[in-house]
DNA sequence: CTGGATCAATGGCCGGACCAATGCTAAGCA
DNA sequence: TGCTTAGCATTGGTCCGGCCATTGATCCAG
């Protein structure tokens, strides 16, 4: 080949990708500051929009957080803390042995998901919606997971068993997070969400204080979205996950 | 609560959030393109830079595609319609007519899921994904990911564009963790995952060497998963999916 | 020592200017 | 007529300089 395409990139994308580079060979530590905004455009030969734009293509990427007035901090790589939780581990070894490794790859809405290999995967992807919603959700993407949010308690109190407001709500911070692929992942699971077993087990443990404690975690999450608080959000969806798969170990 | 919590969020967010919700309300379709900078400026009475500030997160998220000299091409499918005739679509009603922001909710595999977002969502799941397999995979798993690792070099070899073997070693080594969540996400990922745009962009940057990094790499997922090296799994995949992730931000 | 005022640094936003790429159109040619 | 080509208007790309708003640190008064 030898031969490298020229790809008349713009100038955002290049600095942007400058940028990430020294953040990954680590001359930008996380926790650190970015120089200003016009330290960068002089360093690199280039205007202070340019450099503007790139900030912001790596803002909507998580790499960065710009805080005005301040600087440009270096964000901590998300993905990487989920890892190392006691309860994750325990809800591993409960999930049955591997099927057929020969059964054909087909996506099957009929399969029914045992109930701990749900919450491990929502467990893995939710609190990362819920980060995302809180920094991306517009107004419209709010006043649906409030309705959504209205919903469950209506379902509380009326006391339904498939409750309807509950998945919704979860479905709606999916989709506020603009990721189509949390949004897509979020209704597949749901969809399967209310096998037999599953029913069984829901009405099993929705007592009272379950609810009251469901409803509460589910406010948070909800003020945290709307305050706009990334990691308030992240954290809001941990303790409530972590709520629900305790109940279900605690069988 | 009476208070609503003020979102002091920035021009270009803004900017951003109501093209993304005329967008999603079907008043700039998919294909069409968005009024010229200029115009969007001074009818929401800001600056062109924020305009140009907003459609580059836009361009972030993949919803847009920006023309030089030409326009702001849009990229999205908005939800609702497609009215195209896919057999595995299947839309689930989770509300009553419900209040007002009905967003639709529908498993769509018609959806085109940006690239950025499926390695987001990948990249959570995927190296958990790994880890269960290292802990669980029979030899029956073991011999399936193998075909799948003997299809992919093949499929290198040939010059593929498609990647079957790929696609298929991700999905086995799914099918290998135990977990059917596991398994049923990255079957819907990767069913969307080639789509117009990911193939367009996976040919464009398929390098020799990359497809040699990616062969090596694979090769370290599947070793570790032989050995039965849970840590190992995790962070080769993580390597894995981190250089696919590089490779697609530098585009 | 504490609280408030001050101030420099930094990001946020603006408007205009000019350049470069694109696509359309009409003139020119075979 | 039909095709090619040179303009030309449109549109995004980039830069500049300016001014405002927010933040955090510093200094001063009590």
């Amino acid at each position: 080949m030898a031969l490298e395409p020229i790809r008349n990139r713009r100038i955002y994308s290049q600095i942007a990708d400058q940028i990430r580079d020294l953040i990954a060979s680590g001359v930008y530590r996380p926790g650190s500051y970015l120089p200003p905004e016009r330290d960068l455009a002089t360093s690199l030969g280039v205007s202070r929009s340019s450099v503007r734009e790139a900030l912001i293509a790596l803002e909507v990427l998580g790499l960065v957080d710009v805080r005005v007035g301040d600087g440009v901090l270096v964000r901590a790589i998300p993905p990487a803390e989920a890892q190392g939780d006691s309860l994750m581990r325990r809800v591993m070894r409960l999930t049955r042995p591997g099927p057929d490794p020969e059964l054909p790859v087909a996506l099957d809405l009929d399969v029914e998901i045992p109930p701990f290999a749900l919450l491990q995967a929502r467990r893995l992807v939710e609190p990362e919606a819920a980060a995302l919603a809180a920094r991306r959700a517009t107004s419209a993407d709010i006043a649906a997971i409030e309705a959504a949010f209205a919903q469950n308690v209506a379902d509380n109190r009326a006391r339904s068993t498939t409750h309807p407001g509950d998945r919704m709500f979860h479905i709606r911070i999916a989709q506020a997070s603009g990721n189509a692929a949390f949004e897509q992942f979020m209704i597949v699971l749901l969809g399967h969400a209310y096998g037999g077993m599953f029913r069984r087990l829901q009405s099993l443990y929705t007592t009272a204080e379950m609810i009251a404690n469901s409803e509460s975690q589910h406010a948070a999450i909800l003020d945290s979205i709307r305050a706009g608080s990334e990691a308030g959000a992240r954290d809001a969806m941990i303790v409530h996950l972590d709520m629900v798969i305790d109940v279900f170990l605690r069988e």
